[in-house]
DNA sequence: ATGAAAGCGCTAACAA
DNA sequence: TTGTTAGCGCTTTCAT
């Protein structure tokens, strides 16, 4: 296809220095007679001259690409974050390859080698359990940056969000909302996958907010899931239909899919969600609008994130190896609360 | 780090074809002594060995991977697609580039040049305008297929959906559903950029099936933004309260973020959703649930896309040149219709 | 049953 | 001011 150095070089008579001196504009600064240069840049200005990406990685051993890795992108928070990361990728000329796990860890391990055979610079991870990040840093030489999940690793750089935190707020935020209005408040709430760090702390700090403003326990009720999806969100709340008969004063998901998968089995069961009834997810989407209810979601800042992740990366590829933690704040929003 | 061929051989003793052999797990075939088999698999087992796909690559003049632009993966469509291509292409041993060139040509151009340097094998692309697929083709040795926009190219296979029939379903639906109630139905179409033919197809088409069934031209008011985003929803919806009385009985949106931005702008201006105003959109999306409305929306069949667009390019890696145009049906969607 | 060597296209060190 | 060459790690052909 594209036309090599070597061809131009000797379609023109001249050695694949100078060919290589003009195009990368040092004819200049090499002295390379303008006659030359001249013919040179006409010659690919005809044919066009691509740059072999392989060859050059190959010799400089180094591919200029990081990847990405998350559970799904079909989750609104994991596409919008692979989306900023690409832009600040890009920006910096390094391409971003992105791929989906489906948090399951074989997947996963069988993607880290795969793009460790591929040569990727650097590897940004929402790891899928506590086994991956040694692994992956040691196939990466450590040029990993973890994301999202916190199994307790000093030695790697993590951007985390202060689940702990915005949990505690969301807690006190509802419970005083229902306090307000004589109300005495009674909590469902639905946990993905709490092997997962991040859930693990949004359902311990919520629990232990309750607790500090003398919640009796038996107004929270808690049911976790395998999974933070969809139908695991219908089945939580199916089963929660099934064994109580008062519907909680408030409804609180550790997720969006779950979210909807419990609004969904409320009105398939129930027939639609009561207007009062007070709802509340992690993580936030314009599509919350369009409910009636009163709402909290809490917001990540993905921004911070990305730009955390790729300072640390920089780091990393510069040789320099002193992994910090970062924790991004989280915003509460409340939509119809008063 | 990893330890190359040549090393491993010379560690041994032994020469690289015999490595590679085993490595291959063919040192039956070629009759290589079970010792020198035995040595090979401990070494490799205890070092382990990652193949450098990089010099591969260069040598084979392939690289087993593909890429795929598409506008933006906060859409939740190409999202969805994107997550299923990946899975498609690595159950075929290939690697999928995932980018987004939020619709400017420019960028898409450079990442289409950008994925030709790095020697991907093939090209998905949704089009950012009419001048891409030639260039894109060129560049790809023919081996790409253009996704979701028709700009009428019959040389390239092409995956679209059926935006034309599912329009007229989707017009007739909300008219007779109008006419059952006894309303004398007035419609707002809100249509992102027309110049992307699978916008300009679901506008048209609905404006002629409504001229079918007879309806007063000035009960159809068309918005045309020049982008499908949040703020030209917003925008939109804004201009025809600011300019308009009455508000149209139905309203309509080529894509789910203007209809976010429309529905945002009229509670906004007006307080709240009239409970009665009938809503449709093209895509669809689970908190669609959300809305107490009559509403209708057009779901696009990503798996049949993401399936005709593999094999087609498969046909091309082949060598064969015969590209097809396939077209993907559309499901019509109703909630609170009755 | 195993080995040697060329070459993919590029970069960088050295030569002239 | 320009040219020559080694080598990145792999695959493949041809020799033993």
């Amino acid at each position: 296809m594209g036309k090599t150095i070597e061809e131009i070089a000797s379609e023109l008579g001249v050695s694949v220095t100078t060919v290589r001196l003009v195009l990368l504009g040092k004819a200049r600064q090499y002295r390379i007679s303008k006659q030359t240069e001249e013919r040179i840049k006409n010659y690919t200005e005809e044919h066009g001259y691509q740059i072999n990406h392989t060859a050059r990685s190959l010799r400089l051993q180094r591919t200029d690409s990081l990847a990405l890795i998350v559970p799904r992108l079909s989750n609104h928070f994991f596409a919008a974050l692979a989306e900023q990361l690409e832009i600040r990728c890009r920006d910096a000329g390094l391409q971003l390859f992105i791929s989906c796990c489906y948090d399951n860890p074989a997947t996963q391990l069988q993607l880290i080698q795969n793009f460790r055979q591929r040569n990727i610079d650097g590897l940004f991870v929402v790891p899928s359990n506590q086994s991956i990040p040694p692994k992956a840093a040691q196939l990466f030489n450590q040029r990993m940056v973890l994301l999202d999940r916190d199994f307790g690793f000093a030695d790697y750089p993590i951007i985390i969000t202060d689940n702990q935190n915005s949990s505690q707020q969301l807690a006190r935020t509802l419970h005083s909302h229902a306090a307000n209005r004589g109300i005495d408040p009674s909590f469902l709430f639905i946990a993905g996958n709490p092997e997962m760090p991040s859930i693990a702390s949004r359902l311990t700090s919520f629990q232990a907010a309750l607790a500090e403003v003398k919640l009796a326990s038996n107004n929270l009720q808690i049911r976790t899931a395998p999974r933070n999806g969809f139908s695991e969100g219908m089945e939580a709340m199916s089963e929660f239909l099934r064994t109580n008969n008062h519907l909680p004063s408030a409804l609180v998901t550790s997720s969006i899919p779950l979210f909807e998968g419990a609004l969904h089995a409320l009105r398939e069961h129930h027939g639609l969600v009561p207007k009062d009834m007070l709802l509340a997810t992690f993580d936030d989407h314009t599509m919350l609008d369009f409910l009636p209810n009163p709402l909290c979601s809490v917001r990540q800042d993905s921004t911070y994130m990305v730009n955390a992740a790729f300072a640390e990366m920089e780091q990393l590829i510069a040789g320099v190896n002193q992994p910090e933690r970062h924790i991004a704040a989280m915003t509460l929003i409340s939509r119809n609360m008063d």
